[in-house]
DNA sequence: ATAATTATTGATAACGGATCTCGAGCCCGA
DNA sequence: TCGGGCTCGAGATCCGTTATCAATAATTAT
């Protein structure tokens, strides 16, 4: 995993120093397939025998995802996630089990025809598109589970 | 707008008395076609000299949600926002423009079409779909704002 | 209609993730 | 090597949200 270059050489065009605690950080980062909270990338650096302050976590991770490298993500946890953009599909989207946590990317070609044609109806310039789809994992129905609802049966029709 | 009677039903079938305050709260989210914070709710109730805490709002809230009337957003602001879900299209993306904090509602057949698709695809239960877009609305490009893209060039292809 | 019962309300404290502060220390160019 | 400037990091702080608990309001039974 040599990504790590990568970075350095974004922190040289921007005039910022390349520091330990940064690539420490990004090799970390990049060497996870997951989508890591700030607390799982502290526990991983302990485990490698380092041992860095929660603020140069979150600037570094600010520097990552500005860099084009990283993105965060929010899966209503009620904190952040951090993913690798390398070796990902091009603007994927996230199914998010609600039960057990698990994430998994999707890819579509019709996806992002369909959101590609959303913005040009409506004039708009994309930076950013964010697809997630929140319920039950195959895995999760097998073993029973259900998402129990407990709302108006019927709201909108029965007023 | 009668809608708020709906609540009332809802709440009667979870056996949860019906109060002025949650009356309220629910009037003035239903009266709203915007997409309000907490804040925004709590200034709406004070210009109607209702003066109700902040934790009757947030339970009055979770109420609402849980009953499927309202949804929950957080479009990376640092603070949730809500809407009713009364004339409005069922399933609906967001373009969110990183400049105004204009929020704009999608609604695509395509789009719920392949979002169906992909979650059949992967034996996955969707209990909600949630599609935003992010960048720069019709109006702030006319204005000639710019989004500034500061991360590295091609971050992929030149490794 | 009235009293008993039960749940809600709201000021305040507590919580947790994220950000800010600032002195000590490190990086980098000269 | 040396010096200026930026970074590091422990702790304080911020801010949205949730928990606490006595006073109060809504519901049920009489």
């Amino acid at each position: 995993m040599g990504f790590v270059h990568l970075f350095r050489r974004y922190l040289r065009e921007q005039g910022l120093p390349v520091t330990q605690q940064r690539e420490a950080i990004a090799e970390v980062v990049f060497g996870s397939p997951e989508h890591l909270s700030v607390e799982e990338i502290e526990a991983r650096l302990r485990e490698r025998g380092e041992r860095i302050g929660k603020a140069t976590i979150y600037r570094t991770l600010e520097m990552l995802v500005k860099s084009g490298l990283v993105a965060e993500h929010d899966f209503g946890e009620g904190f952040k996630r951090y993913e690798h953009l390398f070796g990902q599909m091009p603007s994927h989207g996230h199914l998010v089990c609600t039960e057990c946590g698990r994430v998994t990317e999707v890819q579509n070609p019709e996806l992002m025809r369909v959101q590609e044609e959303i913005t040009r109806q409506h004039g708009f310039q994309a930076a950013r598109y964010r697809l997630e789809i929140y319920g039950l994992c195959a895995a999760c129905q097998a073993a029973g589970r259900t998402l129990e609802w407990e709302g108006l049966t019927c709201p909108i029709e029965t007023i």
